[in-house]
RNA sequence: GGCCCAGUGGCGGAAUUGGCAGACGCGACGGACUUAAAAUCCGUUCCAUGGCGACAUGGGUGUGGGUUCGAGUCCCACCUGGGCCACCA
């Protein structure tokens, strides 16, 4: 008979759901083994779309598959769940134009979903799936919340800490409240009362209850504040940073976002931005990505210098630069426009053209901005400050190059080594003084770019530099060795960088006048979004203003029903905010306890919230005391330590897109770093492993209008070469320009051009899963992805190539089954002996194909299978000895087929189970070997030499040998290499 | 503009990480089977030159240089494509 995929596939994926086959026991089980070592292997869940899957979502699905099937045969507790991210903005959108509850659509999403990832035969435990909009899981991630609104950040023990132990701390007067509200206490070494009264600290007791509660609420992980955050009218809500494109347009939907102070739920992760960055060095991650969260936290050091207004009122201005070396060259300030001070250090004659710069820089989109980032524009506020090292008397402007968001909000400007002050400095004709001394190469390269240089020697170039640095096209921002840097008590000239640097940090902090500093680029999270499609915040608001948290025993919040979800998107960037939960019934926005009636907060959580935590979840998804059972998440969570490999333990592998770098990925560490310090999880990072897998590509195809066309319909004319002409703005002029293609591609006898990209149902190249199963089978889908080529990068789709990998599952089938007779065509014969070359091939392709299956080299572990098929082609018979090594090597990669073949073979229980297949390393290596013999680095011959000789005997047969002989024939050897098992080179002259 | 990644036949890719470049597949070409097509099977397929021919000689991994007995792999500069960030002081 021949190979019947749809039958077979049906047939095994009956089976698994039936046996139950890939149900994972937890500790504590009956049918849990304590004794094998446990993986877990976790895809990034999608978010249930509406519009199905496309071959290129399941890449990453299929390689965790295998990686789940593999392990499993090699012996582990194999944890491999799937779940659904989804709540979100579709669902809600959907809701508001079709009036379907959000929870209908998204339901039958996660159905449609579903059957399309099972027909795929993936190994999944469906028992644990979970969506994030469950009630029974949003419950947790409002537990989760209450987590870090009930606790503070312990600089000291730099973790989180419940907020009881800082309420108590307070009390026994273990730390005292500064003046101007932070905490103050001893360091950690000399914990205990300080004896007697701190001078000026306020005491615990003696704070009324109000401010008691206003400190504690600046201290917690979660907590309220006014923050410019970024409004989009037309969608209704605030995003965060994360969500905002470059051009200041939101990421989903591309609305103009604009920025406008706003009441919002924060979570303190910049607490956690230096062990988000250390802990990176513990992971085993893709380089570019841990770059990408380093380069996202955008940790840099430097120091705070105090300047002093030139003013009766002689205000302090606070700037923050990473160069303190340079602070005899600063010779202006600039403050962001929206800098508190502004106002108050402007002189009168500056003052119209201040207001102005600042009314046109607020309404200024970052669109704007964006556009003319190259323009520097700013405005002299007339006032000025002293230089602390030099008493130099120095303008104060106003500029929107300097944002109020970092640092301080106010620079000291050193146009000499700063591109954007020394382009600002050039533009309005500002001082510009050397300190730091360029490099020779630097100066050469400079001189040519500049006019009248060219001729300059080194030395005049310095002389130049020094005396008229504005002559020169940019600024030295380089570190070498400070010069005109002296004052009468300190002297930087001749100092290097780092020295300076640190020399005159030293004698700021001596004198009060400044002191060293660390920056983050990292903001707090901006946690509150005015959806109704996400989770409540279990927060009560009491008519006097203060917050209190819904008990953990009243959990979970639910939802309200609703029939109105639309948030009030707007036109008016000023309008009045007014989430959907505002307009729920009174009985679910009033909650009254002890005799107050409060109000339950009315914004809802992201949709990061609930991807921040769910493979925890998957470990003891039903679970309904706690979020995770402590049993439970240390057998998954915490790896067996091997020796010597450092371990933070974690997830083993987890898969997906690159396109979660920073948000998903920071954000899920932060939280589960907060449940460690917490004592809630074992290990302080989730991810021990992560791997980004590549994109599918595909060709799209646009007509002349550039209107994208069915990608399926198009056909291929070689050689056709038809002109296609289309108007287009050129890059480089901006200008609209007719542009002439030719092409070989045409849909329906219309020339059309090839481009391109990402897989999708706007580019019209979709192709859709179910459709390359019902043709060609799941496993020949399955190969085909994983044959593609290696899954980190990213590859093109052509559904022409898919026959390859289809041709070689019936190739094995036939070498296996008979196609008239369906009899099995496998002898019982046993080994032979010496072992012949069929038996050697199996076992170097056992070798070869479990060295590729750790390597998730699933493309090079194909081709390895496909040569062994080849070399059964030619046999009347395939010998037990190499068709049952062959079916458990294929069984993760095809596993229906595998399933099958298995069973013909005479077994009657699943092969998802059997042990890996073994080999005999003596037969992975031939008793003879060819070797290439070089001369002089070229290959001139071979010579066969035993497997075990040395390289004295190699080199012998090789310079013994009749070719080698002839070439080197009047030369002298001076040297002749053996690299064992490889070749030989003769280096001879 | 900064940082990161990649560049190998007509195409996707392989090369045990410094050791025989082009495994395996697609496509193409030639042949077998067939009334025919599909399917299947066999052979050829990096380029150039020579030969009917198994073959011989030379060149070859984006470009130019370097290190090395030996470079697709390491170093320097450049070109091209992709990604991330982008006035972060």
């Amino acid at each position: 008979m021949k190979y019947d995929f749809a039958a077979i596939e049906a047939k095994w994926q009956k089976h698994w759901a039936e046996h139950k086959t890939f149900r994972t026991p937890n500790p504590g089980d009956d049918a849990f083994d304590p004794d094998k070592p446990k993986f877990y292997v976790l895809d990034m869940f999608p978010y249930p779309s509406g519009v199905g899957l496309h071959v290129g979502h399941p890449l990453g699905y299929i390689a965790t598959d295998i990686v789940a099937r593999y392990k499993r045969m090699r012996g582990f507790n194999v944890l491999h769940p799937m779940g659904f991210d989804a709540f979100g903005l579709p669902a809600e959108q959907f809701a508001v134009e079709h009036g379907v509850h959000p929870r209908v659509t998204t339901e039958k999403n996660v159905a449609t979903m579903v059957g399309q990832l099972k027909r795929l035969g993936l190994s999944y435990d469906w028992d644990r799936s979970l969506s994030t909009t469950d009630v029974d899981y949003y419950k947790w991630t409002q537990w989760i919340f209450l987590q870090l609104y009930h606790s503070w950040f312990d600089p000291a023990e730099n973790a989180a800490r419940p907020i009881d132990e800082l309420v108590n701390m307070l009390k026994n007067e273990q730390a005292y409240v500064h003046p101007d509200g932070d905490v103050v206490y001893p360091p950690a070494e000399g914990l205990g009362p300080i004896e007697g009264d701190p001078i000026g600290m306020l005491k615990w007791h003696e704070l009324p209850p109000e401010e008691q509660r206003d400190i504690l609420d600046s201290k917690r992980l979660a907590y309220l504040a006014e923050v410019p955050v970024n409004w989009c009218p037309a969608l209704g809500t605030v995003l965060a940073n994360e969500e905002v494109t470059n051009d200041g347009r939101s990421e989903r939907g591309n609305h103009p976002v604009v920025k406008r102070p706003l009441k919002q739920w924060m979570l303190r992760i910049t607490a956690y931005a230096e062990r988000l960055i250390d802990d990176l060095e513990q992971v085993a991650w893709p380089e570019p990505i841990k770059l990408m969260q380093r380069n996202w936290i955008g940790k840099s050091e430097g120091a705070y210098v105090d300047f002093t207004v030139d003013s009766p009122d002689a205000q302090l201005i606070r700037v923050y630069t990473t160069r303190p070396d340079t602070l005899f060259g600063a010779t202006y300030m600039v403050l962001a426009p929206e800098h508190p001070l502004v106002d108050e250090i402007t002189t009168d004659a500056q003052r119209a053209a201040v207001n102005s710069y600042r009314a046109e820089a607020a309404a200024r989109s970052d669109v704007d901005r964006m556009a003319d980032a190259k323009e520097k524009t700013g405005v002299a506020t007339g006032a000025h400050a002293i230089n602390p090292v030099n008493n130099e008397r120095i303008p104060i402007w106003i500029a929107d190059y300097v944002m109020m968001g970092y640092g301080t909000g106010a620079i000291m400007a050193v146009p000499a080594h700063d591109d954007r002050d020394f382009e600002f400095a050039k533009q309005f004709d500002l001082p510009i003084r050397p300190v730091v001394a360029p490099t020779h190469d630097w100066l050469t390269e400079q001189a040519q770019a500049a006019e009248g240089l060219q001729s300059l020697g080194t030395d005049a170039l310095r002389t130049q530099y020094e005396s008229n640095p504005a002559s020169f096209p940019a600024a030295f921002t380089g570190a070498t060795t400070s010069i005109n840097s002296e004052n009468d008590e300190r002297i930087l000239t001749g100092l290097p960088t780092d020295e300076a640097k640190a020399h005159i940090t030293v004698w700021l902090e001596g004198k009060d006048l400044g002191k060293a500093a660390v920056q983050y680029k990292l903001r707090d999270w901006l946690f509150s979004r005015q959806r109704y499609w996400g989770e409540p915040f279990p927060i009560l608001h009491a008519p006097d203003g203060s917050i209190r948290a819904v008990d953990v025993n009243d959990l979970p919040v639910e939802l309200p029903p609703m029939d109105d979800f639309k948030p009030h998107a707007s036109d008016d960037p000023n309008a009045e905010v007014q989430t959907p939960l505002s307009r729920a019934s009174e009985s679910w926005k009033h909650v009254t306890l002890d005799g107050v009636t409060y109000t339950r907060e009315l914004n809802t959580m992201p949709q990061w919230a609930g991807s921040c935590w769910y493979y925890l979840r998957f470990i003891d998804p039903k679970n309904n005391d706690r979020f995770v059972s402590d049993d439970a998440e240390h057998y998954w969570m915490v790896s067996p330590k091997k020796d010597g490999t450092p371990h933070t333990g974690g997830i083993d592998l987890y898969v997906g897109g690159a396109e979660h770098a920073v948000l998903h990925l920071l954000y899920a560490r932060f939280w589960h770093k907060v449940l460690f310090d917490l004592k809630q999880v074992s290990t302080p990072e989730p991810f021990g492993r992560l791997f980004n897998q590549g994109y599918i590509q595909a060709y799209a195809f646009t007509d002349e209008r550039g209107v994208y066309v069915e990608a399926d319909q198009v056909e291929e004319r070689p050689g056709a070469q038809a002109k296609i002409t289309r108007m287009e703005v050129n890059r480089k002029t901006g200008h609209n320009a007719e542009k002439v293609y030719k092409t070989d591609y045409f849909y329906k006898d219309n020339p059309v051009i090839r481009e391109y990209g990402k897989m999708g149902k706007s580019l019209k190249n979709a192709v859709n899963p179910d459709e390359m199963c019902d043709q060609f089978g799941c496993d020949s889908l399955r190969l085909y992805e994983m044959y593609l080529g290696p899954l980190d990068q990213s590859k093109p789709w052509r559904t022409e190539d898919i026959v390859g990998v289809h041709r070689f599952l019936q190739r094995l089938w036939r070498n296996f089954v008979d196609d008239e007779t369906g009899d099995l065509l496998v002898s019982n014969d046993p080994p032979t002996d010496p072992p012949d070359d069929l038996t050697r091939l199996t076992h170097k392709t056992i070798a070869a194909v479990t060295g590729l299956m750790d390597a998730m080299s699933f493309n090079v572990a194909i081709a390895k299978l496909i040569e062994l098929n080849n070399a059964l082609v030619a046999l009347p018979t395939v010998p037990r000895g190499v068709a049952e090594p062959m079916v458990l090597l294929l069984a993760p990669l095809a596993p229906h087929m595998a399933e099958e073949l298995w069973q013909r073979l005479g077994h009657d229980t699943s092969l998802s189970a059997e042990p890996w297949p073994t080999f005999d390393p003596a037969l992975v290596v031939d008793d003879e070997i060819e070797l290439p013999v070089q001369i002089m680095g070229k290959v001139r011959t071979r010579i066969t030499v035993p497997a075990d000789a040395d390289d004295k005997a190699v080199e012998e047969t090789a310079l013994s040998d009749d070719k080698v002989k002839e070439l080197i024939d009047g030369k002298t050897v001076r040297k002749v290499i053996v690299v064992k098992g490889r070749l030989v080179n003769i280096v001879a002259n």
